[in-house]
DNA sequence: AGGTTTGTCAACCCGTTGGTTGAGTAGCGG
DNA sequence: CCGCTACTCAACCAACGGGTTGACAAACCT
């Protein structure tokens, strides 16, 4: 699938296996075998899932004699970090404003319990 | 299925139309086909987006008439943002240790081709 | 009451994903 | 060289995800 940057590193975390290996990763830096023996599933399951982690960057593979030491590629939480900080800023300036609005408000011309504010356009 | 909030949240944000609809809303509630109106999708498929959204606690619906006002809950990102903070600084920690050992080495006794070639910072 | 707007539920299609097993490759070490 | 270790690649399978269409519900508007 060709889905953009972020959609890969999303969805490379939504699996908590992945989740699991990279916080074992963010130790140091560890080979398949090392990371494969918490869980039970099969080595080329966990080759897999590296693979998900390398393709979106997470991730990267060296090569030392057999061995494939993984190691935790961090910048890449940047892009997430960035992506979800600007709409929660964004979504709790709005509801900071809001809350200005309803304090301006006289009690008894407060809207419907819910908070409504939509039609933008 | 019962996979956990966690997951649930990173896995609802790894379709990029759903991460638009975030985007959206974080401007303001809106309404099922008002989310709908960009894309050129079904109404139903939009629903089911929201569904998504929704079970991952990023957004909730109210009932105004027959419509069904969509709200942002943008606390769900915290949940998140710590898990990626947590693994990031440990990562940048243990990045930062293993500069100051490399840095304390004579340079002829330096490791294996040291890690990759980047050379962050 | 009937019709329209707004949205959900259910069934189905089909490509992707996470798991399996089996076979193959790359690099040590005797 | 042969074999062990450490993986990867390929084929297959069941389950899931995102899309569709069709039917339905709920609230409004005459």
């Amino acid at each position: 699938m060709a889905a953009d940057a972020l959609s890969r590193v999303f969805s490379a975390l939504a699996d908590p296996t992945r989740r699991d290996m990279v916080a074992r990763l963010a130790v140091g830096d560890a080979t398949v075998n090392e990371l494969a023996a918490p869980y039970d599933v099969s080595l080329q399951a966990v080759s897999k899932h590296l693979k998900v982690l390398e393709d979106a960057g997470l991730v990267s593979r060296s090569r030392e004699a057999q061995r494939r030491p993984v190691h935790l590629e961090a910048q890449v939480f940047d892009l997430m970090t960035k992506w979800i900080e600007r709409y929660r800023r964004e979504a709790e300036e709005r509801y900071r404003r809001l809350d200005d609005v309803l304090a301006a408000m006289p009690d008894d011309v407060a809207p419907t319990p819910a908070r409504k504010e939509d039609t933008p356009t």
